[in-house]
DNA sequence: GTGCGATGTATCGGTCCGATACATCGCGGC
DNA sequence: GCCGCGATGTATCGGACCGATACATCGCAC
């Protein structure tokens, strides 16, 4: 998951680990709380391992007179390779069930920019099938098991209920959308494209009708 | 986390591995998949080596005649000991941030049931706040960062914004109802108290109210 | 001038997951 | 009569990720 987030924004532009975190940390803020140096460090040291990713000389951007005096210690700044573009399109067509937990969509969807409409809409699919499941289970226990459980494990469960059928709904939606949608998307530029190109994806969900 | 669920649940009575996922997998249906044996299997060894829980002998239950002719394999039974209830209690006294959140909320949520309404109103506000914090994180990037992402990225925002202020407001009522609550609970039992008690706890949002 | 919060890189131990292996039991189909 | 198959049941291994911790630099406010 790591390795596909970091390849994914790396895509944007060149960053070194600080800031990696920073806008993973942001673009991923609605699904996990702060990707954890400790998870993060290794995984750069294993994508520049496996050839995906290299270290840029810290350019010194604009005619800043910051140069030599003080040797420039720390900073290393990472920018995706050739290879590791082909690994992160292989692993957007890879997309399977591990894919469908509540971590791995996530930042499979915070990348669908990136993600050709079939896949888009394989991956929403395979997510909604995967919370339905969850839903029909929580609704048998809070049928059939009903008695054995306390009120407060009750109350939780109702809760995820609430909550199952929310994003079930919410998937519909971008589901519909993504059909019926002319869906221009994928900014992808090929393997030695420029840095910094801008993103025009597709309208997700605007819909905002009161009654289904 | 494991480990204070499997406390937990071995307060109810006495199981063995796979009946103890069965019921985790049922009580926390709401908050993850499902326990994997990897951890579930080494977590009973570690709580055993620490005295917190004991193999029991695998009971012959009522008068049924399947003695010993073949000779019994597998079917380890654990129970708690007196120490494990100690352990437990201790565990949900400490209640400290990192019970704040996803899993560690859930799973202490879970068993409310078990724990001091002083506990569990400092537990649901401290969720409160982690939960609004993360809300406020995702307002800030929808408001000022919006135009640096996509529309998928900020969809997802969207969304996951969405499920901070309904949990917020999910745990402002339970709040409420704590608080007002003459709250009975705690069917605590003494240390060496017998086995399936039954448990009534105090009831939980039953408001339905259409407009906040 | 000095402390302090943000920036920045890095490691270590521990928890948990996913895949895998293997053995037994009861039941229905052939 | 027996054979497979799904449920029950215990167990291990490698890997992903987290949380705590350590340490160094920079700019700014007091």
């Amino acid at each position: 998951m790591l390795e596909f987030a970091i390849l994914g924004l790396l895509q944007e532009s060149p960053m070194h680990g600080y800031e990696l975190r920073k806008e993973l940390t942001a673009k991923l803020g609605a699904i996990r709380a702060a990707i954890s140096y400790g998870s993060l460090y290794p995984t750069l040291r294993r994508l520049q391992a496996a050839g995906w990713i290299t270290e840029a000389a810290e350019t010194p951007a604009t005619a800043e007179e910051v140069p030599a005096l003080t040797s420039r210690r720390g900073r290393v700044v990472y920018k995706i390779t050739a290879d590791g573009k082909e690994r992160f399109a292989q692993l957007i067509a890879q997309a399977g069930p591990e894919t469908y937990d509540d971590t791995g969509f996530g930042v499979h969807f915070a990348f669908f920019a990136r993600t050709d409409q079939a896949t888009r809409l394989r991956i929403l699919e395979g997510r909604r099938r995967k919370i339905e499941e969850r839903r029909e289970g929580l609704r048998d226990v809070l049928g059939r098991a009903a008695e054995r459980l306390d009120a407060y494990t009750l109350e939780l469960q109702r809760h995820g209920l609430d909550a199952c059928e929310r994003e079930v709904r919410w998937l519909e939606e971008l589901i519909a959308n993504e059909r019926s949608g002319r869906a221009p998307t994928v900014p992808n530029i090929g393997t030695a494209g420029g840095r910094r190109e801008d993103n025009s994806p597709p309208p997700p969900g605007e819909t905002r009708n009161e009654r289904p």
